[in-house]
Order: C-alpha cells, then structure tokens, then sequence
DNA sequence: TTGATAATGAAAATGGTTATCAATAACAAT
DNA sequence: ATTGTTATTGATAACCATTTTCATTATCAA
C-alpha cells in the first residue's frame, strides 16, 4: 500500500524535498488507471493547480522514475509515458501496445512464467556481460482492435 | 541469405523502387554488427555519398521498416536504432540496453525458451484483446560492464 | 528564525524526426 | 530507345517532446 508517509520517506532517504507539485503529481498517478504521459498530466492538473509548470513535470517524473517509485515506458514515437510502481507482485504486468494510436494494455496473462524465465535470463547475463540489471521491459506490438 | 536480389523484389511487391540511396543504406546495414541510428547512418555513408541526406535516410529507414526488412528499436532516450531482420531464425535475438551510454547488446541466451513463451502468450493476447500482433520486444536495461 | 540550497517556472535552446515542395530519377508502356 | 507518369530525392523549414538556463521562491536542518 502506497501513500503519501511512505513517498515522504523515500525523498527523505534521497534528499529530496516533499513538495506540492510533487505530491500533485503523485497523487495523480496513484489515481490514474494506466500510463499517463508529462502532457497528459500536465493537462490533468491543470484545473487544479493551473501555476504548476510542464518542465516541473518532466523533472518531477525523471527524479521519481531515478528513486525506483514510477515505471518508464518509451513509446516507439519516442514519447515517455508513467506510471506508479507498485510494490505488490501480483501488480506486475507487460505491456501491449498499439503501434498506430499509442495505446498501452497492461496484460496480467503469462507473467508469472514469464517472470521465471526472465529471473533465470537476469542471472545469466548479468554473469555473462556484466552488466546490472535494473529492469525488463517485455512488450508486444502490434494494431489494437480499433486500428486493425 | 539476403541480398540485392531478394531486396529486389521485396520491393516490386511493395511498388516501390530500387535506387541508389537504398541500395547504399541496406549496404551498410547488411555489413553493420549492431544497430544503427539514421545520423550513425549519415556519417557513414558521407565519405562514399556526400549528396545523401538525412530526410532520405529516414525515409528509407521507415519503409525498410513497414515491409519488413529492417527491426526497429527505440531507446529510453527516445532515438531511433535499426538493424537488418535476419529471415534465419539462429539469428533471432533479444536486447540488453544500457541506460546510461545507450549501447545494445544483442544476446541470444534462452532466446529458444523465451520464443516458446512468447508465441503461446502471443496467442493469448491475440485472442483476448483482439490485438493484430505484429512484433515483440524483450529487453533488459542495466548499466553496461563499462557504466556500472 | 535563519541560512544554505533544492525546487520551481518562464523562456529559450536542443535534438530527433517529419512535412513541404520543386527538381530529379525509375520504370512501364509505347 | 523514348516518353510520360509518378515515386523519390534533398534542402529547408516546421514540429514536438524534452532539457537547459537562470532568476525567484520554498523547504527544512540548525
């Protein structure tokens, strides 16, 4: 369970400052269903905090997407889209994206076995090319069924 | 095996034509190890094609990739890299990126498991979310042995 | 309360990619 | 081989998401 107490310790152990644009921002991605773009968001909290700048978006995401709280997507027309990283497993998805209207699906199917595969694919290229390990992206692309 | 030939009449099927610029690009691509960015592209096709530009290299890149012939991925940083579709399946691979120096490394370790996995899954989703899969995308992102 | 400094926002800059358009080149039909 | 249609090209400008800059403001430890 996230929540604000939780976020404001993670700042603290980074020396970040718990601030009102974040907290927006944060409580927007906590109440949004998928992933939400700097645009999408800056649109979103424009009503209720019309002072709030887009460069403070972009800034806000990168430092929480560094801290490990959000998860980056990079669409394949470059564009970033967020979304809140939930500590509860059985949260974890992969995504479906629609290469014609941007569209991503969170799919839940298969990503147990996936995930197995993946751990024992982590280990082994983490030995044979050193590298560390941060994240996996698995992705499908193809048309959504409006676009097909 | 590809080649001029094959290339050749992928071409005509698509009603599009065979000209020097993509002979050149496909060229350097067939010979290129890893992927390529359309301005790694550019620098390397200047010495031997000043006139070339970027546009057409873009261009070209975006056909090669609507018929088939070329593999598309797009990084964090939100750049574009190419590389050729080998019809050879023992070339199939998937990406390890770093996140820091952007450097791909292709590995084909449990690539066999993973295609099993991911053909089931496909079919899944397929039906599930009346998605037209047309691609997929397995990555892990880390820091390389040199960023780490 | 204060002082050091992190965070903010407006504006301008960046950088990859795409649109425009006149000139050129490919190729099917003759 | 010549021609006419039309795809392709390349220079320039436009686009658009993201970053940088910098002066101002806000946070928070002392």
């Amino acid at each position: 369970m996230q929540g604000r107490h939780q976020w404001h310790r993670q700042f603290r152990a980074h020396a970040c400052r718990w601030t009102a644009p974040r907290e927006s921002i944060l409580n927007l991605l906590s109440r949004a269903r998928g992933h939400l773009s700097a645009k999408e968001i800056y649109a979103a909290l424009y009503p209720s905090t019309p002072g709030l700048g887009l460069t403070t978006i972009y800034r806000t995401l990168e430092l929480l997407h560094r801290i490990g709280i959000v998860h980056k997507v990079t669409a394949a027309d470059g564009q970033g889209r967020y979304e809140l990283q939930s500590d509860n497993p059985k949260d974890h998805h992969h995504h479906l994206i629609c290469t014609r209207c941007g569209t991503i699906i969170n799919y839940r199917d298969f990503v147990q076995e996936e995930l197995e595969l993946v751990k024992k694919t982590e280990e082994a290229l983490t030995k044979k090319y050193r590298f560390a390990i941060q994240d996996h992206n698995i992705e499908f692309l193809g048309l959504c069924e409006k676009c097909r």
